[in-house]
DNA sequence: CGTTGCCGTCGAAGCGATTCGATGCTCGGG
DNA sequence: CCCGAGCATCGAATCGCTTCGACGGCAACG
């Protein structure tokens, strides 16, 4: 079971460091050596010792990522992130250390301590305290969310503000003269978490632009929630015929509060759902919703985590263009 | 910033050795040493580098979780098992590798690579093919869940069996004679998903020990499951007055569902949810529940891993009681 | 036929900790 | 006054791997 690379090499008649090189590739062996030495490996059911390893090389082969683990918000997004990361990460043969939002220090104590090659931070605010400790480390950070001012660190994230745009459009062009905004619970929105604030601004802006008639609420992620949003907006906006909706938890709620409130969805109001595909589609009514990426998105802060541990390539912001998908819920305003 | 031991060593006048004293409180210091060091540790920023440490003493303070990252089941739940393992091991300063359970080959490298100290497994099958690898390991592992041969594997979890028996003996003292449980979806069932059989298994035996009538159906994460699984409930049992759901997902549909083939609940029927207490209060109506204690049994979980870390103790199975909580959802037959 | 140069392999020096014996003190007891 | 026992500290070996310079042999070249 204890086997070293002395094993191997003794096994095949060989020195440690001709393993080494079979192992990286990074110099050239000839075939029957190899094949020795692979066959040795095979039959000693030898792996190198990940410490050794990253002693030597100072590559962990490991990256951190910081997911907000609570259970409040969209979880089957969050799921969907770190699937991503994590399958993306295999394919560079590199493994996952979880690390929880509420754990600042944490992210210090992984780089420090050597124990990863590169960091990424999910759930990132405009002003986030993590971003000045990030630009210290010596690994690379990557940043799923904008914040104000990213310092030199990568960012990735669906372009929120473009989708709130996108939906607000969407309604526009179906004649829609009132539409309503039901975004994030308010302790998100307080921290100015960066979708959140995109997501606001992008509808704001194309509401102006469009000169439409719009109002934004924050919404709880429960029923009790979406029920009172739902109803300030109905009273603050009578005649709404437009919801965007960017809060899976309520989402159904919200549905069928408005059918308790005797609007039918898309008759009388239309809804545009911000939310991954497969909870659009898993309602009483297909919605059309504004896809959320987040197995993408997972995906592509590793490759840029991975780009720049490699190569040390200059950071950049990587903003996903949105996409809309037409379904049940959402008309035509007639008249 | 790379600084390593020595730095530290020289800068405070002592000899390595010393300085790793210090930090591991091996072996006595006295205070004036220590304080030196440790003023020198703070100084310099000093953080021991992790793979040099694991090479040194064989332990690498980290452990690896196997978790489920489909976004079928449950993931509310499967979060709540991830943060509770999460938290527990940081309390041993330890940190999470992350696993995802399509790769079984993962357990394998992080473990026989020396990655981790310890594996916690979740989402256990009854034939498990998993089992007998990590019986191989030099790292203990704990399963959450109980797989028909534990092969002396630590094992923790709900006691499921017990919860469902829980379940029906509630239905039962309040009168109901014609019980029904919607439970997990085919897939699961049809991998004997440990918790999915013990469930189905406790449920079936106290239908029989009560003398009741009971049919059990298998229900999809879905809306469009669960309206299935409610309308051959309601077809091979016609007049059935009590349902025990074990589906997070599935929950609320079935819920709609019943109220739409005009059964009222809890006056024609009544509901016991197997699930976490959040999810079954938000509802519109607050379900009688038996809760899963995620986080506790990942917490468990944690703590019996580092018990055989640190002490090899003996491994053992530990199953948490249910218990019932009655709300809004049950009551009484009448007549 | 003697060089030059390249290819494949080896040896040894780290990487940064832990840990075990050894050592120099001081202090108390005989 | 000397010796043994502790206590605090040190030195050196060790963990398993990577990597760089060196080296032997063979082919091609003049």
């Amino acid at each position: 079971m204890a086997t070293t690379i002395d094993d191997v090499a003794r096994a095949a008649g060989v020195s440690t460091s001709t393993v080494s090189y079979v192992l990286s590739g990074k110099r050239p062996i000839s075939a029957p050596t190899r094949q020795r030495v692979e066959r040795a490996i095979r039959e000693l059911g030898y792996r190198p010792h990940a410490g050794a390893r990253a002693l030597a090389s100072s590559r962990t082969n490991v990256l951190a990522l910081m997911a907000p683990l609570r259970v409040d918000v969209n979880v089957s997004v969050i799921m969907q992130f770190v699937t991503g990361v994590v399958t993306a990460a295999r394919a560079y043969d590199h493994d996952v250390l979880l690390l929880t939002a509420d754990e600042v220090a944490g992210m210090e104590r992984v780089a420090s301590g050597s124990m990863v090659d590169a960091l990424v931070m999910m759930d990132i605010e405009a002003d986030d305290p993590r971003v000045p400790v990030l630009v210290g480390l010596r690994q690379p950070a990557v940043l799923i969310g904008l914040p104000r001012d990213p310092e030199g660190l990568s960012c990735v994230d669906l372009d929120f503000e473009a989708a709130g745009r996108l939906a607000v459009r969407h309604l526009a062009r179906r004649g829609h003269r009132r539409v309503a905004l039901l975004g994030s619970p308010r302790a998100v929105l307080e921290r100015h978490t960066s979708y959140a604030d995109r997501m606001l601004r992008g509808f704001t802006q194309e509401v102006a632009d469009a000169g439409l008639e719009g109002v934004t609420e924050p919404c709880e992620s429960s029923m009790a929630g979406a029920v009172e949003a739902v109803d300030r907006v109905l009273e603050r906006l009578p005649d709404v015929t437009g919801l965007v909706v960017h809060n899976e938890v309520a989402l159904p709620w919200v549905v069928a509060t408005l059918r308790e409130r005797g609007r039918h969805v898309p008759d009388d109001v239309s809804v545009v759902a911000v939310c991954p595909p497969d909870v659009a589609t898993n309602q009483p009514l297909p919605l059309t919703s504004v896809d959320i990426p987040a197995h993408t998105i997972g995906k592509v802060a590793v490759e840029m985590a991975m780009a720049r541990v490699e190569a040390d390539e200059p950071a950049e912001t990587r903003l996903l263009a949105p996409v809309l998908v037409e379904r049940a819920s959402t008309g035509t305003v007639v008249g």
